[in-house]
DNA sequence: CTGAAAGCGCTTACAG
DNA sequence: CTGAAAGCGCTTACAG
């Protein structure tokens, strides 16, 4: 056997009937406990996954679909309709699945796409360990976005974000300020240079402090308001509260504003709020974030490109790197004089 | 033959091989001008589609697998995400598509799915004519949410809107408001009773004006930024701007704020801005619009239960109608006493 | 309870 | 250029 394994890999393994695997598989009746666990050993021992293109042609596809209209809401889904535009015009089909922010369910959704005989696959912000994405990419050509490092069989498309996080830094330093915090989250476990953005962007902000003779200091919170909130909370209402927080991302930095308001703080007259992502409520008058755009309009279609070009043969790996570029709005200004 | 039409039926009614219509469908070398003629008036008769699973056992599946981490920042990204949830603890994978929020798109979305064997099908706003909404269902068990009326063959999952834009109306009324306009956008040519929620909103909103004495104002234009803006601007440099206006969804009025702004108008205090939907953008401070929330929160759930029980064998039609609640923050205030 | 055989709808060498 | 046959990896009656 060689390749992926199929039922009747199981079966010589197991020393039993394909059909008794098939059952076995189904759940189907009608099986001894002695066949099941010969049956779900070799199932293991082999890393069997049935097809789901071969199942489909008899039974179920367990598949559901889902049409939708336009998304391009956040980073994740603007990626993921650009990839949409791109593949209209050729014979591919993009199936989107959605996986949440960890590892685990991430794999999972992959696994399933991987079930139904996907040409190719995209991976938007993936935790999951490098290894793993490594092996996936010796199988199906592979194309990761907005994760850092060199892959060795898969391609990537990135912004850098360490560039994007030093400019915020010097816009804000060239306003006067020099007690600026900054809001990231967890690095996950990913150990460098294979790392997601924020860690990328966080490196970036440190980087800038230093270079700039400032004390860096930095909040790990998650990237939702909520977590922004509990940032700006710590922050604020600390010893010494700083004159800017610039937040990992907008999202987060909408809860930094929650949380300034609250204490009756004006943006930006006491306090310098930033994000990064420019999405799109942080252009809403109103809100006017400063913030950075990783010119993720681009990115999507890039990954795609690169998708097609590996499905057409190319193993040449390619690493794009997009460069950001600072949106200056209304939530940063010169510090306050005194406070 | 019966049932959906194979290539062997293609083959038959073209009186040539099967091999032969393979190599026309898929453009290989060596075919006469004559066959290829022959087999695709036939592929044309018989509305012939190759099936993606059959074709994937040998060849490619012409599917590209897109993984992406949560998506819940608009109305249907909201709705998918929650049918993701749902359909986790099953063995069935939800694989969603995008089309855009036009008819021929979505339809080509649809079929591409069905081309991968699905085993149901939920369609988010689909702007389908009816006709081709019921064939479908006839055909693989199907929900539609934000889509009004009753089918024959299918579920159905909306939200009362007709009472949502009602309560709305009532709102402003009860502020002291006279003089009201909507911002809608075109009903895509679809006919009553089965529209999209938009259309029922407006319907909503003008039997309530004229249940309270007033005269509605109907501005159409997109469901966009832009679109708001544009409707704005027309109310607003008219000869006799409304004292409210309501936009048909959040993010119409987010573009009719812009507009209030430009002309320097202050909201509330010189105009109240009012929208439809809740989404995330309206809570920020700043923003604070008065909206309706459609509880799409489990309106995605539903839907999902609902095809699961279809799949599951349930023919009986079933139509949920979810209550919206009205949600007053600071966009909204009683009219200037003169202008 | 178990397995050999047919078949799902395509594509792919291989003859003609 | 055209077609008969084998095969992709499963499931489904059907015997045993």
């Amino acid at each position: 056997m060689n390749g992926k394994p199929t039922i009747k890999d199981v079966a010589a393994k197991a020393g039993v009937s394909v059909s008794a695997v098939s059952k076995v598989l189904r759940d189907a009746y009608g099986v001894s406990d002695e066949m099941r666990d010969k049956v779900n050993a070799a199932v293991k021992e082999l890393d069997y996954r049935p097809r789901t293109a071969a199942r489909s042609m008899r039974g179920r596809s367990y598949s559901i679909g889902v049409v939708m209209p336009g998304i391009a809401s956040s980073f994740p889904t603007q990626i993921a309709e650009e990839i949409n535009d791109f593949f209209k015009p050729t014979p591919y089909q993009p199936i989107i699945t959605v996986g949440s922010g960890m590892a685990k369910e991430q794999i999972e959704a992959a696994e399933a796409l991987i079930d139904r005989q996907i040409d190719g696959i995209i991976l938007i912000s993936p935790w999951m360990d490098i290894a793993w994405v490594e092996r996936l990419a010796t199988r199906i050509p592979t194309v990761l976005v907005a994760r850092n490092g060199i892959g060795r069989h898969y391609d990537s498309v990135t912004d850098n974000a360490f560039e994007g996080a030093l400019a915020m830094v010097s816009h804000l330093v060239e306003l006067g300020h020099r007690s600026i915090a900054y809001t990231s989250m967890g690095d996950g476990g990913l150990k460098r240079p294979y790392v997601l953005s924020h860690t990328s962007r966080q490196d970036g902000y440190e980087y800038a402090m230093k270079m700039h003779g400032l004390k860096p200091r930095t909040v790990i919170s998650a990237y939702t308001e909520d977590g922004g909130y509990r940032a700006g909370c710590e922050l604020l209402d600390g010893d010494e509260p700083p004159t800017a927080i610039f937040a990992g991302s907008d999202i987060a930095a909408f809860g930094v504003m929650r949380a300034a308001y609250e204490r009756g703080l004006r943006i930006p007259e006491d306090l310098t709020v930033t994000g990064y992502d420019n999405v799109f409520a942080s252009g809403l008058h109103g809100v006017d974030l400063t913030t950075v755009d990783q010119s993720s309009n681009r990115m999507g279609r890039t990954a795609a490109q690169l998708l097609l070009e590996r499905i057409e043969g190319r193993t040449e790996v390619v690493c794009r790197i997009e460069s950001p570029k600072l949106v200056v709005r209304g939530s940063s200004a010169p510090p306050a004089k005194r406070r």
